[in-house]
RNA sequence: GCCGGUGUGGUGGAAUGGUAGACACAGGAGACUUAAAAUCUCCCGGUAGCAAUACCGUACCGGUUCGAGUCCGGUCACCGGCACCA
């Protein structure tokens, strides 16, 4: 009997359907379940099987948990604004609008066979009028709040092509596109202060349960440094020059200062600084280099010393030189810092080069090679001799300075506010109007959303400007608040926005009062399980954090953390064991697979193919594993026999199984919770048949990873109902274990025997039976037995001299 | 450089400190077939042996333990994140 994949799996899809079997309901007396995957971006290329395998892992916990009573939320979308879309455009002529509809067809059609149980009755499309509205009321909300604020920063821009370019574009500080040397040019951009949250995302993670790579990342990434701001004064000057340290301790270590090129504190001292012209020549040299160049760790200190210039050493009064060099940066403390050459290695190639003196102050290395940055007796630092271990002692450190006026405890973070502008077409319309009069004011709430024009030309403008800004009808317009001439801000919001509150969108995705109605919002609550990649856990997470937590302080949502639980998925590797790409031409297309195998081997597989969370490459041979099972389970039905429960042979198996299958579900476990099923079905075909009900268990269990197969066999049977609405299987703990195993015997820790038992056997049954085995005699014989051992269903161990 | 993670057959991978290699792929032998595919049966870490069996074996070195893939210390390799972060 052969199973036909082809129309059972499409006639499934389309009962489902039907039956609105996946739509969740709000307000359910049911406990309700949230699932939730990242949503894809539509690319043109249509999906590969790596978004399969990212989807499978909480379609076949939304499906068990439908089938342990929930009511579960498990929907999906589509972050379509972003560049590949507008690229495309501007290749081919056709409109973002468009691609992006195309796109969205081709992946809802490839989701749509592979029978996900999602909700398509919430399907969401952040390109569309009535979400992106949200997305700007949000932004609006950030900036009544003081959230969402222009400042300058350096840029990478070409002056020939008169264009901003990303670091990519702009390798070895040359224009990908003409050649020409890059400078880094400041100009205004929109930030939201992002790191007014750091403290509460830092915090948030102990309320959560992310894994533990997870929250690792994040908190590198807001990367908090307690320390202490110290003031130096200038020489001369009424001036203090601020620094930021974690190392107060080494204050006496202090030989000299170093400023960013860019310090404003230069400009306002000009007049002061006798080699001015060498500090210009410094910096211009330095605004070719890139962000990237900069960062190399690998290049030689350079920079140049302020003659007329000097600073004073708090701690000691000694008069101290100021250099300005590019290995401090201007974003992160107070873009200057004092230099501590005998502990700090940077400080110490910078000193050696410039011969500038080191001072040991903490006793442990060799300063005459290297900076030593350990721990020791502290020398050479007066008052702050006493003070012997820096780490249980920096705040006694602090208190001290202090009262000495010297400096603060303080904290940095290695965060910054996030740029939220750019210059494209593609994206949310930023809703904020210029006013020569007014200056920055706010598009009014009831007439978002403030629409994307729609334009013949999408290439962005010159000198760094959004495409928006050739519109004029679009560009002018009258201000708000005053109702004279104004200019719109042509800029868009970056990717990120759309995606970070769409799992909230969801809850209530037709809304047009609100973005969601408080009442769903208390109703479904945080997102339970949020599984996705490693790749987004560090920026769209933490986004969305910081959104999430805006509106939780507005009162506009229930929960402070959004995400209660995440989890992230290995990448699928092409057969090649390379990261598939199209490049490469190692992707593999979920609909090849389909058409050749059937969904129910393409989910099965991609949860079979390894660990979860590791990455796995491709195998279309091990694919026929799959199918083989899967066939396999179609055919139990020829040996199908009437009964109720299970039978004596396969009792304990079934418990075993059921107990095995659920547990492993709950923990990413999914490719031995195929292999238990496959084990069972071994063990059925040795048995030689089924029982009724041992089949119904069987496909039940099997259901979440193969719901078509299992569907067809339970209408076949004449089982009644759907699987879809089925009920979990539960066990016995009692019945998982059988009456007799099979115990190793070991004499001083090596196998010698095995033996069976009685599973309840006392330790002394099991030791003497174990003697009773002839290798067990021989390898014991003539021996004093020290020490019998015996680890109940395991081992019997004898150690003897 | 700093912080994580991983290292097991020909391959993907299993193993609460307790029988290493479950489950599957590939390979080999056989059955069925005119033949092939499909399916079914058996074998399948290494060395020696006809075999029973013995010894070795979870990157490498050492330790703890009756017992270590698993725990501890060190080394090497690969992967991921952060990175002149003061």
């Amino acid at each position: 009997m052969n199973y036909d994949f082809k129309n059972t799996e499409l006639k499934w899809q389309q009962k489902w359907e039907d039956a609105g079997v996946f739509h969740a309901v709000d307000g359910s007396e049911k406990k309700k379940f949230y699932a939730l995957v990242e949503f894809p971006y539509p690319s043109g290329a249509g999906m590969h099987v790596g978004h399969i395998k990212a989807y499978s892992g909480l379609e076949v916990v939304s499906r068990k948990r439908r089938m342990e009573g929930y009511n579960v939320l498990f929907p999906i979308g589509f972050d379509a604004y972003g560049l590949p879309t507008e690229n495309y455009a501007i290749k081919t002529g056709i409109h973002p609008r468009k691609v992006t509809d195309m796109n969205i067809e081709k992946f809802s059609s490839q989701l749509k066979r592979v029978g996900f149980s999602f909700d398509w009755n919430r399907v969401i499309d952040t390109t569309e009028e009535g979400y992106y509205k949200w997305t700007q009321w949000i932004f609006l909300k950030m900036f009544e709040n003081g959230l969402a604020f222009r400042d300058k920063t350096l840029v990478n821009y070409c002056p020939s092509c008169k264009v901003v370019l990303s670091n990519e574009d702009s390798q070895g500080g040359k224009c990908d596109i003409c050649h020409s040397d890059i400078v880094q040019k400041s100009k205004d951009v929109w930030y939201l202060r992002i790191t007014k949250y750091a403290d509460k995302l830092l915090e948030g993670l102990d309320t959560v349960d992310y894994l533990p790579n997870v929250r690792l990342q994040q908190e590198n990434w807001i990367g908090k440094s307690t320390g202490a701001f110290v003031n130096f004064s200038v020489k001369d000057t009424d001036e203090t020059l601020r620094i930021y340290t974690t190392r107060p301790d080494t204050l006496f270590g202090v030989t000299f200062m170093v400023m960013a090129p860019e310090h404003p504190m230069l400009d306002k001292y000009k007049e002061k600084i006798a080699n001015f012209a060498e500090v210009e020549a410094y910096r211009t040299e330095c605004a070719k280099k890139t962000e990237f160049e900069r960062t190399q760790l690998v290049k030689e200190k350079t920079g140049v010393k302020l003659s007329g210039f000097s600073a004073i050493n708090p701690v000691n009064g000694k008069e101290i030189p100021i250099f300005i060099s590019d290995y401090v940066m201007m974003g992160y403390g107070t873009g200057a810092i004092m230099a501590v050459p005998a502990h700090d290695q940077r400080d110490f190639e910078f000193a050696t080069k410039f011969g500038v003196d080191i001072i040991e102050v903490i006793k442990g290395g060799d300063i005459s090679k290297e900076a030593y940055a350990g721990d020791g007796e502290m020398v050479n630092s007066d008052f702050l001799n006493g003070f012997t271990d820096k780490k249980s002692s920096i705040a006694k450190m602090l208190e001290v300075l202090e009262a000495k006026g010297i400096g603060e405890a303080g904290v940095q973070y290695k965060m910054k506010d996030w740029a939220f502008n750019r210059q494209r077409y593609w994206g949310e319309p930023i809703p904020i109007v210029h006013c020569e009069k007014c200056g920055m004011v706010a598009v009014p709430y009831e007439e978002l959303p403030l629409r994307l024009p729609t334009v013949e030309n999408f290439e962005p403008g010159t000198d760094g400007e959004s495409p928006l800004a050739k519109i004029e009808e679009y560009v002018n317009c009258t201000c708000p608040k005053c109702g004279g001439k104004a200019k719109r801000e042509t800029d868009t919001m970056p990717q990120w926005a759309g995606s970070s509150w769409y799992f909230l969108r969801y809850i209530d995705p037709k809304n047009d009062k609100c973005f969601a109605d408080k009442d769903k919002l208390a109703y479904w609550g945080q997102v339970d399980w949020y599984n996705g990649g490693m790749e987004h856990v560090t920026r769209h997470m933490i986004y969305s954090r910081f959104w999430h937590k805006f509106l939780y302080d507005l009162g506009e949502v229930p929960f402070d953390e959004p995400y209660a639980k995440r989890t992230a998925q290995g990448l699928i590797l092409g057969p090649d064991g390379d990261k598939m790409s199209k490049s490469k031409g190692n992707v593999v297309d979920p609909n090849d697979v389909v058409d050749i195998y059937g969904a129910d081997v393409l989910r099965s597989y991609v949860l079979f193919m390894g660990d979860y969370e590791k990455a796995a490459p491709w195998s279309q041979n091990s694919l026929k594993g799959c199918k083989r099972f899967i066939d396999r389970v179609w055919n139990l039905q020829e040996i199908v026999t009437e009964g109720d429960g299970y039978s004596k042979k396969l009792e304990t198996s079934f418990h075993k199984t059921i107990k095995k299958v659920s547990e492993d579900i709950e923990n990413l476990k999914y490719n031995t919770a195929i292999a238990a099923l496959m084990t069972l079905i071994n063990e059925i075909y040795d048995a030689g048949s089924v029982t009724k009900a041992e089949l119904k268990t069987f496909i039940t269990l099997l259901n979440p990873f193969a719901p078509h197969v299992t569907e067809e066999i339970n209408e076949a049977q004449g089982f009644g109902g759907m699987l879809a609405n089925g009920e979990w299987p539960t066990f016995d703990e009692a019945k998982c274990v059988d009456d007799e195993i099979e115990i190793a015997v070991q004499v001083n820790g090596k196998i010698k025997a095995r033996i069976m038992v009685a599973t309840e056997i006392s330790q002394e049954d099991a030791v003497a039976k174990a003697k009773e085995n002839e290798d067990v005699k021989a390898a014991i014989d003539g021996k004093a037995v020290i020490k019998e051992l015996y680890v109940k269903g395991r081992l019997v161990n004898i150690v003897v001299k």
